[in-house]
DNA sequence: GGTTTATGAATGAAGG
DNA sequence: CCTTCATTCATAAACC
């Protein structure tokens, strides 16, 4: 449907310049950009504002089947039990779990709260991942050399500022405050 | 500040083909619509319960000049026109990227970024395996609303807006590691 | 309630 | 291809 790409083609049929091409398809992503912001702030908006009304849940022993229905948690957090069967399995079956077994899991973990195969697999990997890289650097010493393969910490700390410690600082150029162009997005054009 | 509607004047100006400005003007509307929505919620949102200290909101991604050079980048980064075109080969030409197509695809796509011939290769593997992955179980949330199995996350929020969008215009949206390319914004002045 | 930490989730890349 | 690992991002929970 799209023949955007016919523009290199170096006959009469040409319809667009490749400046007009590359246009169109900035805007585009532009607007992907903005959609997909405006969508992230909707959802945290939301959850936010139903999380004043309804009060914060009970922080640990509290079972997420009896909170409200909220607007859909983003995130799924394992229930005491959940996280109890899970280090279990874990510590007895290290670093193997089969297909068949995630679903069988799933199903046990099923009746502790609402949980899906694919947080199982996360957990997992997660959880094996943080045990490899605790026996690799022990906490102690000041070995701290490199702050962008390894620091969670800088990444958090920078996040709060709005600002981010990128690696892939390349290509990129210029950030933007969404809420100085959300003003001027009233499409009136 | 979009000045594309102005193409549909009957002058001999006129580059684009009626077919190719419907597609482009149908695409456009599609997101003007959404971001009209979500601005107007946000909006709403915001003047009922911000002012509480404006919340956390999405993570604002900056300044480059305060990156590091690092020493390299170890993992590639689609750019969100990298993105956008890999996205929309992949909607077209389900599951068969020849060698040949990989190459010629590499040299377009060097044009809005670094790329390898390797990136495309796993970009359209791991595409693949996750769109699979997506009708096996419905990840994330533990509630299927919809049994068909292909319902990104994007989607129930647009419905959420009372917005729909075409199964063929949700690739653009879909988009979701759009970090840089803001620059870009500058265009609509 | 503002900040930090812990951890679930996303994804590029490698291995088989 | 399909599976697995490594890295990073985002956020719920915890801390102060």
């Amino acid at each position: 449907m799209m023949e955007l790409d016919n523009q290199q083609q170096p006959n009469p049929m040409k319809v667009m310049t490749d400046e007009q091409l590359e246009t169109l398809r900035k805007q585009i992503a532009i607007y992907a950009t903005i959609c997909e912001r405006l969508v992230e702030m909707h959802k945290t908006l939301t959850s936010q504002q139903d999380l004043a009304g309804g009060g914060r849940m009970v922080s640990l022993y509290a079972d997420p089947s009896i909170g409200h229905k909220m607007t859909a948690r983003q995130r799924w957090t394992p229930t005491p039990m959940q996280l109890q069967i899970l280090e279990r399995l874990f510590d007895q079956d290290t670093g193997t779990p089969s297909k068949q077994k995630i679903k069988d899991l799933t199903e046990e973990l099923s009746q502790h709260g609402q949980i899906a195969e694919q947080n199982i697999c996360n957990w997992f990997q997660n959880r094996r991942a943080r045990s490899k890289r605790k026996q690799h650097c022990g906490v102690g010493s000041s070995n701290n050399k490199n702050g962008e393969g390894e620091s969670p910490e800088m990444s958090s700390d920078l996040h709060l500022l709005g600002v981010q410690s990128n690696p892939r600082d390349e290509h990129l150029v210029e950030s933007y405050n969404l809420y100085d162009h959300v003003e001027d997005y009233d499409m009136s054009g």
